[in-house]
DNA sequence: CTCCGTGCAAAGGCTTTGCACACTC
DNA sequence: GAGTGTGCAAAGCCTTTGCACGGAG
């Protein structure tokens, strides 16, 4: 078993390991998850969802979102659109710097990020969670 | 003139300057702004400017919150409420470090985020407006 | 007299909650 | 049967918008 397979195998197992059901709606709501490449709103996860299993209610939505994220399974990121999008796997994190005027997302790799972790921890004792960041300014193009 | 008292009469000023009109509402508003030391939402406006001018609306909170954005006499910090928070003034910036488990919220000086900025900078041609940002994570309490 | 700024009321978008049913264990 | 998970409907919260009035320039 490989890649996006194996992952939500291990995504399932770790559910009903912990002790959860895993019910048809859980999955496809994984399977949304991991399915987008980039970041994904509870609506779309809706949507998707909703497809293939007419009958869901979006609140089901939040409440496995809510779940899988106590859980560390998904992780949020706020881009500033007034609502959050949601992010899976533990893996592979990165950080978007969001261009005010255009509108432009650029994505980057967290490994820019370790200094200022480990500086925060130095002096702070704050062991920072780093994952999703959005980091707002102008891009290149939009400097004039 | 000194302190906050001065910075006032600048951001009135400012906004007459600017050939915005001074009203009652607009002057509150910013006393209000500058009065909080920490942080204040919306709502925490509305309630003080409510107080000594009880018809205000909570619209004019809002619009008036948008124009010193636009303006850049206020900025604005998501501290994960689910509201915004505005902040008075381009000066002093600072960041936020939040843990997740306590809730405890501690200031960090912008200063140790200018090596971040620079790298964004030279990476990335990107110009970070980094003012208040929140970062999640445990604090040394919450570590155990 | 022409806009700007405001109050008021309503709507809007996203998210949460109460309740009862259904399905697992 | 006890508890978990769900659909449904309603409410909640914060914020925005349309409209008309009133006052400032």
């Amino acid at each position: 078993m490989e890649g996006r397979a194996k992952q939500a195998k291990e995504a399932t197992n770790s559910l009903h390991e912990l002790g959860y059901r895993l019910t048809p709606q859980r999955t496809l709501i994984l399977a949304a998850l991991q399915a987008s490449d980039d970041h994904i709103s509870a609506e779309e996860i809706y949507s998707q969802v909703h497809a293939q299993y007419p009958h869901v209610n979006i609140s089901t939505i939040y409440r496995t979102l809510e779940l899988l994220k106590s859980l560390g399974l998904v992780t949020e990121t706020d881009l500033g659109e007034g609502r959050v999008r949601y992010h899976y796997g533990d893996k592979g994190h990165h950080h978007h710097l969001i261009c005010e005027k255009c509108g432009a997302v650029i994505e980057v790799d967290e490994s820019l990020f370790l200094p200022l972790k480990r500086t925060l921890l130095q002096d702070y004792q704050f062991k920072a969670d780093i994952r999703h960041l959005a980091i707002f300014g102008r891009c290149a193009n939009c400097q004039r």
